[in-house]
DNA sequence: TACCTCCACGTTTTT
DNA sequence: CGTGGAGGTA
């Protein structure tokens, strides 16, 4: 008898779900049912028998895909889901850490950094060190530690090969001394101590091994080496790992996603076949043959193929507009005539390549009275005033927490100024001792003294006070005795903070509830609400995805799209240097990149689909000219419909077969004439031909005479500065 | 210490 | 154009 979750699943589908036990990998195009594949697979190993609630392991790359998959996985068994491992690889490594933190040499109540608190870290030390932050921006320090910690390096292991590196080490190796003295890890050391304490421990690795028969990956291209690594350890000789992904939604690999793992988990764990998943269930064909159209470009695929039983639908909407303002108004007027007839708000979305061309659309939105909600912004666990009260929570439960002692020593202001903490700082690092400790330290001259002495007084009294409180309302007290409640209640722009501050108490409430429904491993201490808390907020910053079904407008970048669904998508600022970005189109690699970004941003529309593109747009305070993106040379022209053209004064000819004018007031966009002379045949936003380069328009222009420099946008070649006297520049 | 002005900078970012 | 950080001044 087959159970009853099976029905409906198309053959691959069933194929994966129910295949024996051993490890696969299945590839699943956008929109094929991928999430289904993997819950039902395991609602099907655990009712055949194969394996209990318990010996299974299944991992994430977000929470709300982890949410997801326990909600659906309790829809189709009548089991407990509590106590299974089925979350992100940070949350179950984190997990695995609070129950060994022994073993793994961390203390029972660890830190975990977000990466804020970790560039406040490499900052401090940093400057402790005396490094010049103009040759060693910090930010470079925080990518230098994460991009070692995933390759697995620790700061012994990494070889400096010039002065650069070799500073880089040390600040590793202090940013690496400093978090093992203040109990505090990393996103990434979330992992890289986990994998560590799985190799060095027998025991306990042994013990997993035997628990772990079935491990399953989702979203498996955006593994990155640590993490397979990790899945490898666990998984061992005898048990099977079952992974699910699709190469060409990989867009992560700028943070170390790595494709390569898919070909990788065949070799190393003898797959011999890999189970396609091609029928698409989301999206009408001509969108999808656009998008197997347009991916077919890259060269590094697996290869698959989306196709649909449903209808051929309508062609793609092209809009060219002659700026970006006027791009968002056309957006606006095809969102309005969409809602009146009928079409919830929520059911639609606007995609860019980056945040900053959101505004334009917004300030558009806001005009026009039409609601709308922008994805990717600060999230709630991010902004100050939250990370303000989190940080007296930590400093009270761990006075050794120097991020939280830094954080709030002088917030708000209390008279302790940059002379007072320096004497603090000096004391902590000539002793190496915690700044806690040397502000407890009787040691601190003039001034400093008393105030200091004022703050480690605060801090105790707090810490006496909310003794065996119950969480919020430790967190209550906490907002009213640090001040910070006063404080926001006189600022001007205030009051958000205080309600949001008010939400916190909310949150941890709900957070309380919510836990003691969900306990966690049987017979295992259970760390206390606080650093439970606390770890939540670091792991779980907030919702930053869209929510379904919330009746606005839905405005996200392309990378925060993945994954969701919408009737209707436009894809705005369709042009070269934006969509593909400048910056990822010089090498190969970053153009397969932004071709699957591509990709992702098409297939997630289920029936109609706009890109639009400007001729002019305002970029960093000046106005830059594009051409139209070259993806649009990747789609067949019968797929797509030129709507409403705009004349196109400055442009050159479009790659649309049907591309009739629609009278349209002609717009002049302000030319900077830049520094070329007036008398020169060469002005902004002039379209050129190049022999080598092909065609493009002058975006930029430098010097004069034998000097003069123009910058060109090549349609396909990106951005190239030419000399005006060599270059033999013809106007198209 | 707090405010102001100047300057540099400006992809994407699940945790 | 907009922001956020740094540095100077009241």
């Amino acid at each position: 008898m087959s159970p009853h979750f099976l029905a409906g699943l198309n053959e691959p589908q069933l194929e994966a779900v129910t295949l024996p036990s051993q490890s696969a990998l299945i590839l699943a195009g956008a929109g094929s049912g991928k999430t289904r594949v993997l819950t039902t697979r395991i609602a099907w190993l655990i009712q055949t028998g194969q394996v209990s609630p318990h010996g299974l392991l299944a991992v994430t790359f977000t929470n709300k895909a982890a949410k997801e998959m326990l909600t659906r996985i309790s829809s189709m068994l009548p089991i407990n889901t509590r106590g299974m491992w089925v979350g992100t690889f940070h949350g179950l490594c984190n997990r695995m850490l609070r129950m060994h933190h022994a073993e793994a040499g961390l203390p029972s109540l660890f830190q975990i950094l977000d990466t804020q608190d970790q560039l406040a870290v490499v900052k401090r030390i940093m400057k402790s060190m005396n490094l010049d932050d103009e040759l060693y921006p910090p930010r470079k320090g925080l990518w230098f530690i994460a991009g070692n910690k995933e390759e697995g390096r620790r700061p012994k292991d990494v070889e400096a090969y010039d002065e650069f590196s070799e500073q880089m080490v040390k600040v590793y190796a202090e940013y690496d001394q400093q978090c093992r003295r203040e109990g505090a890890v990393d996103f990434a050391e979330l992992l890289l101590r986990s994998f560590e304490l799985l190799s060095n421990n027998d025991l306990l690795r042994e013990h997993y091994r035997n628990r772990f028969k079935h491990i399953l990956v989702d979203e498996f291209q955006d593994t990155n080496k640590l993490q397979y690594r990790w899945l490898q350890l666990l998984a061992g000789q005898q048990n099977a790992v079952f992974a699910v992904g699709d190469d060409d939604q990989s867009i992560y690999a700028f943070r170390g996603a790595n494709t390569a793992n898919m070909q990788h988990l065949q070799r190393d764990f003898h797959i011999e076949r890999v189970i396609k998943l091609e029928q698409n269930y989301r999206s009408h064909a001509h969108i999808l043959d656009a998008a197997n159209a347009l991916i077919n470009h890259n060269r590094k695929r697996l290869g698959k193929n989306l196709w649909t039983s449903e209808g051929k639908g309508e062609p793609l909407r092209v809009y060219e507009a002659a700026t970006d303002l006027e791009e968002a108004s056309y957006v606006v007027q095809e969102v309005k005539s969409l809602r009146s007839d009928g079409l919830s708000l929520g059911e639609i979305a606007v995609l860019y390549r980056s945040n900053a061309q959101s505004r334009v659309l917004e300030h558009a939105l806001f005009n026009a009275s039409l609601p709308y909600k922008v994805y990717g912004g600060l999230r709630f666990f991010e902004r100050q005033e939250i990370k303000h009260a989190l940080a007296y929570l930590r400093l009270v439960a761990n006075a050794d927490d120097d991020g939280a002692f830094m954080r709030i020593v002088n917030f708000p202001t209390r008279g302790i100024g940059a002379r007072s903490l320096d004497q603090v700082q000096e004391i902590s690092r000539s002793r190496g001792i915690t700044l806690w400790a040397a502000a407890c330290a009787n040691t601190l001259s003039g001034k400093a003294s008393a105030s200091i002495a004022g703050f480690v007084r605060l801090i105790e009294n707090i810490r006496i006070a909310t003794a065996g409180l119950p969480l919020p309302e430790v967190i209550d007290h906490v907002i009213e005795g640090s001040g910070l409640k006063q404080h926001y209640k006189t600022e001007k722009e205030g009051a958000d903070r205080l309600e949001n501050l008010a939400e916190l108490v909310t949150a941890a409430a709900s957070f309380i509830a919510e836990r003691e429904l969900q306990p966690l491993d049987e017979g295992v201490a259970e760390p206390d609400d606080l650093s439970a808390f606390l770890a939540h907020a670091a792991l779980e910053s907030g919702e930053h995805q869209a929510i379904a079904g919330a009746d606005a407008l839905q405005l996200m970048t392309v990378h925060s799209a993945k994954g969701l669904e919408f009737h209707t998508v436009f894809i705005s600022g369709m042009e070269e240097g934006l969509f593909p970005h400048e910056n990822s189109a010089k090498e190969d690699e970053g153009l397969e990149e932004e071709r699957r970004l591509m990709y992702v941003a098409l297939t997630r529309a289920r029936r109609r689909l706009y890109m639009t593109y400007a001729q002019s747009r305002m970029l960093h305070g000046q106005t830059r000219f594009n051409v139209a993106s070259r993806f649009f040379q990747e789609i067949p022209a019968q797929l797509m419909r030129k709507t409403k053209a705009a004349p196109r004064p400055l442009l050159q000819p479009s790659y649309f077969a049907n591309r009739g004018y629609s009278g349209n007031v002609p717009v002049q966009p302000k030319v900077d004439m830049g520094n070329i002379d007036s008398g020169s045949p060469w002005k902004i936003g002039q379209s050129v031909v190049h022999a080598k380069f092909g065609s493009g328009v002058i975006v930029t222009a430098e010097g004069r005479g034998a000097d003069a420099r123009v910058q060109v946008n090549f349609r396909n070649g990106g951005l190239k500065w030419l000399m005006l006297e060599y270059a033999n520049l013809a106007p198209a």
